[in-house]
DNA sequence: CTCCGGGGCG
DNA sequence: CGCCCCGGAG
């Protein structure tokens, strides 16, 4: 086990994966692309990744842009507080440090929407500071290979593995060790059929000679997913233009756009969403109200679970706050409201 | 269809 | 510690 990490490095010398933004010490690009990595595959966020290296080439591009210039860029990518606290830490890094981007650990943790993880990624990556940067790769990993049956959910656990991981990192080259443990851990020591016959510790792995692969690493969670019903109106004036608002209560989906929505506790009638629209609009007489039936879905969150039923309807003037169709695409809309407006306006 | 994986915030 | 999102695997 001594030689784990000397193995690991070796193995890493042959199979590491070509990223982008492995190729720059460039704290602002290394940066964007942590927080675009957070609870996301590389797969889906590469694309993202690159757009926006291509519309925001400086750190000072993205603080002058808009927030909801960031938010339509960040579309579809989920947990739209990341875009949001990027944002806010671009523009804080421009006006506060002068553009200078925090070159150490402990500063970076200041950071918002840096935690943990990015803080140690973007120190060692872009500042060389041997600081392991755990994710969940990394608890897997040590969890087999070591035998630590820790819940990974708890404080304890993770300062449990960060330690151990701060032992195994050398001082020379941390970024590469860094790298190489996320690597081996999504390439190899995957959570699902993991490649053992191909692993260069499998001899030395707990898990692997307990037969404890499956159980490790150990993580409880209890969460319970609470059932939302939203409606949807697509309300259109003489003109054909449709109303949109932008969600901004303290709720999912915060500062992205939406249709005026009716939320009930339970399956509703399509009378009752009826009647609760024309109280929104209540002095305006909704025309052929009716369900678009073909569109209904479920959508799953982590903690809810929405069932989204649309209507449309129209009304016999002009509304002050609606858009032309052809603008939908300027505006940040979240995925089930995205593929929504594809389907409705690529057939009709 | 359901479930799982993946960091950080308030 | 409850909550934030989506795509892909099963």
């Amino acid at each position: 086990m001594v030689n784990f990490s000397q193995k690991l490095l070796k193995w890493y010398n042959i199979n590491q994966r070509n990223l982008p933004w492995r190729a720059t010490d460039n704290a602002y690009k290394i940066w964007l692309s942590e927080i675009i990595l957070q609870q996301t595959r590389v797969q889906q966020g590469m694309p993202y990744y690159e757009r926006f290296i291509s519309e925001f080439h400086t750190i000072y591009d993205l603080a002058q842009a808009s927030e909801d210039e960031v938010l339509k860029l960040w579309e579809g990518l989920g947990y739209y507080s990341r875009a949001r606290n990027m944002h806010f830490t671009a523009r804080y890094i421009v006006t506060e440090l002068g553009g200078n981007f925090p070159d150490n650990y402990s500063d970076l943790l200041q950071l918002k929407g840096v935690g943990n993880y990015t803080a140690a990624a973007i120190a060692s990556f872009a500042f060389k500071e041997p600081v392991a940067a755990v994710d969940g790769n990394v608890y897997r990993v040590l969890s087999r290979i070591f035998g630590i049956k820790d819940d990974i959910s708890t404080n304890q656990a993770k300062k449990i593995f960060q330690s151990l991981a701060n032992e195994l990192i050398p001082d020379k080259n941390p970024d590469v060790f860094n790298q190489a443990m996320m690597d081996f851990g999504s390439m190899v020591c995957k959570p699902k059929q993991p490649l053992c016959q191909e692993c260069f510790i499998q001899e030395e792995c707990f898990a692997y000679r307990n037969n404890e692969i499956q159980n490790l690493p150990v993580k409880s969670k209890k969460v319970k997913v609470k059932k939302r019903f939203f409606h949807f109106l697509l309300l259109e004036d003489v003109k054909k233009n449709i109303i949109i608002e932008q969600r901004s209560s303290d709720d999912i989906w915060k500062n992205l756009y939406q249709f005026p929505i009716i939320e009930t506790d339970n399956e509703a009638m399509e009378t009752t969403i009826q009647s609760q629209f024309e109280e929104i609009f209540y002095n305006q007489k909704l025309i052929d109200f009716q369900e678009l039936t073909d569109y209904s879905i479920k959508h799953q969150l982590t903690h809810q679970q929405l069932h989204i039923r649309f209507f449309k309807s129209q009304i016999n003037h002009r509304a002050a706050n609606a858009i032309v169709p052809e603008d939908v695409q300027k505006y940040a809309f979240p995925v089930p409201l995205k593929k929504f407006l594809e389907k409705y306006y690529h057939q009709s």
